[in-house]
DNA sequence: CTTAGTTTGTGTATTGTCTGAACTAAGTTT
DNA sequence: AAACTTAGTTCAGACAATACACAAACTAAG
């Protein structure tokens, strides 16, 4: 072994720098990159021609010239490897294969019937083969499967507990690597969310995002610096159960007046079945709103402003420089969107308010699956 | 001017390291530095004979051998440099003069009867010029003035609002620069009791506390990775406007069921009032809990509770492994201990409960100026 | 068409930092 | 007293980054 470890660590961080520089600059020239990194000319070429040595990058032309020689243009090459996304519902798998830009090469869903981890693992494995069936060759091939489980996830990826599932204690990320002796990680669905919005959201910069997953339950991600942050355990984001009512209704955890029992997909279906005196699913109350049902859209009114409680609690303890709701809540979106900012607008501080951006996601279902093939992703190309 | 910045970098990354090393297992020899950093031998010795001869360390003679040559033990000159901190109440101004290990070597405290911040920028100067005139010459003497102020400050250390003071837009920190031309940070008070607690609390590892400072409001610090967080702008911690109660009491900030008007003094005093039908202050109702007044610890036992509701809250949503609950509260600790864990007990997921260490301090009234000093100490050993 | 100036990218010498290994120093163990 | 241990220093070699020089390829302007 030659060399201090830390020479090769400076190594990988610059080469990782300029990686990223022409990720988010393509197509670009060594003379930029040298110019936005600060890094040094001679240091650039050698490290670009390190990336078109491992296939990451190619050179693709030369471009305008302003007023000396031409550059010769860096592309990243997105195709030199894919990516698996695999989101776990209560009743459905959904599974994505992306290039390294995150861009969807294929998807592949399956609903589930029941949901004992056997059968679901099964199913899991059809996904997976099925993706990795339409998997273009080349140099990488596949990098890692991510998975999102709606669950309480430790932060080595092992499934505590998931309630919706009747999972406990389900080592899934053991059994991938096992079978396919791949990079796995195991993530919780909003953590996951968190990361898919953070990438493909929207295309200001963010450092602080408060993810909020409203659908069933509601969970939250939370990214600070860019980073997820899980807490000590992986168990952090639990925002459903904070008590918005100190006296309210008794929650299935043994709390009472938590924060989900007003303003996720239960609420509704309860409130629903209190209006209409029957039982309405989520997906045909959204029909009757967008016939214009008035009690329909009052539901989602009152939903809005529930959801903006909480969600003024996050603000005032995060200070973060956006917030995003997810899941299946989002598809709601016409009816709630005004009642909740201005809940918001009326429930945090002036101070608070002059930054963050609330937002309601447009990712859909997809901000899960693209989260956690993203992780695999920025997991490769630290190397 | 030679060598990149990067090679530079990497010897500033292992010298802060050999420091810290020392400074932890004072007094230590440079074997056994190399084998905790895993840095070369020859390597230690380099950056230790630079760090003697920056007056930071010192060798103290030799230690005993364990079957071969005698080690020269190394120790961390924690008088070659002095901080103050700085703690501004409502109705005080509390200085501290520390050494570079957070001993206190002289303190000054001053009561105010007025709150402008003409006035009280003059008695900041007689605190300061007080302590710097105590200060014992040093090599360099001292590396800078941490100041708390009880308001919201801005990432750059600007005084955007300090209600209980009735400041708006102060640039303190302009000002101390100024006049001393030393290093100063102007920081929130709550996030100063969390530095403080954070180092010298107690001395197992946290990576990751939640300070509650429970005074006549209910403000936090939150520490992530061993870093204060502060929050896109600097104002993250407002944990005391969490609404507890939808329908509550209403807030001067305009919201209702605000967590601080259940849990802080000011909660205290209404209750109080109340109670006594007559206006006792803080300190004497501690009084009639201490000769066993029934009235008063139940008061303090419901305040615990109420504290429990919000802990709760932060422990959901953090999950982090250690929270520390400080400020004036504090002192109430034997009669609102028991209430408030049993609350936090019964109102937490078992998974967040298994590791997180529930504490209430007992720096007491030290811990915010310790938390600013020690912020210049660290400042100032990164260089 | 010529000349001057600009921009890009590469090659070479130099520098700073770390490591490995040999070496000196100073003990303990048998 | 010889053999072993441990502590600390010194020096050559490896590596990565910079500075600088330079060639290539272009634009601008007379």
């Amino acid at each position: 072994m030659s060399v201090t470890g830390d020479a090769m660590y400076i190594k990988k961080m610059n080469k990782a720098l300029v990686l990223n520089t022409i990720r988010n600059n393509t197509p670009i020239s060594r003379a930029k990159v040298s110019k936005i990194t600060g890094l040094n000319k001679g240091t650039v070429s050698n490290l670009v021609s390190e990336l078109i040595h491992n296939d990451l990058v190619y050179e693709t032309g030369t471009g305008k010239s302003s007023g000396g020689r031409r550059p010769i243009m860096l592309m990243f090459n997105e195709r030199c490897g894919y990516a698996i996304g695999i989101d776990i519902g209560v009743n459905y798998i959904f599974g994505l294969l992306t290039d390294l830009s995150g861009k969807i090469i294929t998807k592949k869903e399956i609903s589930l019937s029941v949901t004992d981890y056997q059968s679901v693992k099964e199913n899991i494995y059809t996904v997976i083969d099925f993706l990795i069936n339409q998997t273009p060759s080349s140099t990488y091939n596949i990098i890692g499967i991510g998975v999102s489980v709606p669950a309480i996830v430790s932060n080595e990826g092992f499934v505590l507990f998931a309630p919706n599932l009747n999972w406990t204690n389900i080592n899934l990320k053991h059994d991938l690597q096992q079978k396919y002796s791949l990079n796995v990680t195991v993530e919780n669905e909003a953590n996951a969310g968190a990361y898919g919005e953070l990438k493909f959201g929207n295309k200001n910069h963010v450092e602080t995002m408060i993810f909020i997953s409203a659908g069933m339950g509601i969970g939250s991600g939370i990214i600070i610096n860019d980073t997820l942050y899980k807490g000590i355990n992986g168990f952090s984001g639990e925002v459903g159960h904070v008590s918005i009512e100190n006296n309210g209704i008794v929650c299935t955890c043994g709390k009472k007046g938590c924060w989900e029992l007003y303003a996720s997909e239960k609420a509704i279906l309860n409130k629903t079945k209190e209006v209409y005196q029957k039982e309405i699913s989520f997906l045909e109350l959204v029909e009757k709103a967008k016939k214009q049902d008035q009690k329909a859209i009052h539901i989602f009114n009152e939903i809005g402003k529930q959801l903006g409680i909480g969600i003024s609690n996050v603000i005032n303890i995060f200070n973060p420089d956006s917030v995003v709701i997810g899941n299946r809540i989002a598809s709601s979106k016409t009816w709630i969107e005004d009642s909740l900012k201005e809940t918001i607008k009326s429930r945090t501080l002036p101070f608070h308010q002059k930054e963050v951006e609330i937002r309601i996601s447009n990712l859909g279902p997809y901000s899960i699956p693209l989260g956690v093939s993203y992780i695999m992703i920025e997991d490769f190309l630290k190397k």
